[in-house]
DNA sequence: TCAGTTGTTTATAT
DNA sequence: AATATAAACAACTG
C-alpha cells in the first residue's frame, strides 16, 4: 500500500536507524529512476554527506543530507530497505546508498515514482508540485475549509494531491467505508454531518494505518482486508461489497452501508 | 493470453 | 477554471 503510511514509515525508520549516517557511494543499478539527475551527477553530489532529519508530505519522501536532499516517490510499488550490508539485495533494487554504517536502498518494482536531487527547497517544491495539506494530522476546521470549496466526486477530491497529500486508492475507500459515504457521491451535495463522519473516517483511517504500518492491509474489520476477495462482504454488516471505477480506479464500497442517494 | 495492480502525468473532453 | 476520462508509464501476478 504505497499511500502515505508506508512513506511515514520509511520516515520513521530512517530517522530513527540512518540519520547521521555518512553516504560513501552511491550505486545506481538502474538508471531508469533517476528523474533528473544522471548516476554519475548523483553519486559525486551526494558521496560525503550525512543524513539528517527526513521529511515528508504526501506520498513524498525528502531525504535531507548535510548538502542537498534525495527526493523520493515509491509509486505504486516502492520503497526503502535499510540493510546492515551487500546481503540481501533484491534485483528491483534500483539505487544503493552505502553508508559509514550498513545501506539504504531504494526498491521500485514497476519503476512508476522515482528519485530526484534537489539542492534547495525551492527545487523540492518544484519537483513536488502543487499539494494540499498533509492528510495526517489534517484538522477539522482545515477539512471543513477544503471541503466547502471542491466540487464532484467525493472519492476523486480525497486522491487528488492539489487537495489533499497522502490519500490513495485504498485509503480513500477505507476512509468512505468508514465515513458512510458512498464514493461517488459529490462533494457540494454532502450535508453536513456527512461531512463530519467524512473527516472522522480519514482520520481514524490515516492515524491507525500510521501507528500499525506492518498490520496493513490485512486488520481485521478493514475493508482493506476484505477487497477484491470473491464474493467479499462488508466486515459491518455483511452485504455483499459492490464494486464499481471512480476517478479511474476500481472502487469497493458497502451498498448497505454506504447509499448513493 | 488476458486482466488486474497500492501512483502520477499528460492529453482531451466536458 | 475545475472536473472527468483514458492512456501511458512498467513489471510483475494469477
Amino acid at each position: 500500500m504505497p499511500e502515505l503510511p508506508d512513506v511515514e514509515h520509511a520516515r520513521r525508520v530512517l530517522a530513527e536507524r540512518a540519520v547521521g549516517r555518512r553516504i560513501e557511494l552511491t550505486v545506481t543499478t538502474d538508471p531508469g529512476v533517476l528523474r533528473n539527475a544522471p548516476a554519475e551527477t548523483l553519486d559525486r553530489t551526494l558521496r560525503g554527506h550525512r543524513l539528517i532529519e527526513p521529511e515528508r508530505h504526501g506520498k513524498w519522501l525528502i531525504v535531507w543530507t548535510s548538502g542537498p536532499a534525495i527526493v523520493i516517490h515509491f509509486g505504486m510499488t516502492g520503497g526503502l530497505i535499510l540493510g546492515e550490508g551487500p546481503q540481501g539485495r533484491h534485483r528491483h533494487d534500483r539505487v544503493i546508498f552505502e553508508l559509514d554504517q550498513g545501506e539504504l536502498r531504494y526498491r521500485n518494482m514497476r519503476k512508476l515514482g522515482g528519485l530526484w536531487l534537489a539542492l534547495d527547497r525551492q527545487e523540492i517544491t518544484g519537483i513536488l508540485g502543487p499539494l494540499g495539506p498533509d492528510a495526517l494530522g489534517l484538522g477539522r476546521r482545515q477539512f471543513r475549509e477544503l471541503v466547502a470549496r471542491r466540487r464532484g466526486w467525493v472519492k476523486a477530491a480525497l486522491m487528488d494531491q492539489r487537495f489533499l497529500a497522502g490519500v490513495g486508492n485504498l485509503l480513500a475507500d477505507e476512509a468512505l467505508w468508514r465515513g458512510r459515504i458512498h464514493p461517488a457521491r459529490r462533494m457540494e451535495e454532502l450535508a453536513a454531518p456527512e461531512r463530519e463522519r467524512l473527516f472522522d473516517g480519514l482520520r481514524t483511517v490515516v492515524r491507525t494505518s500510521v501507528e500499525r504500518f506492518d498490520d496493513v492491509p490485512g486488520m481485521r474489520g478493514w475493508l482493506m482486508n476484505v477487497r477484491g476477495l470473491p464474493g467479499a462482504a462488508c466486515p459491518r454488516c455483511h452485504t455483499v461489497l459492490g464494486r464499481t471505477v471512480v476517478g479511474g480506479r476500481t472502487t469497493y464500497f458497502c451498498p448497505r452501508c454506504q447509499p448513493e442517494r
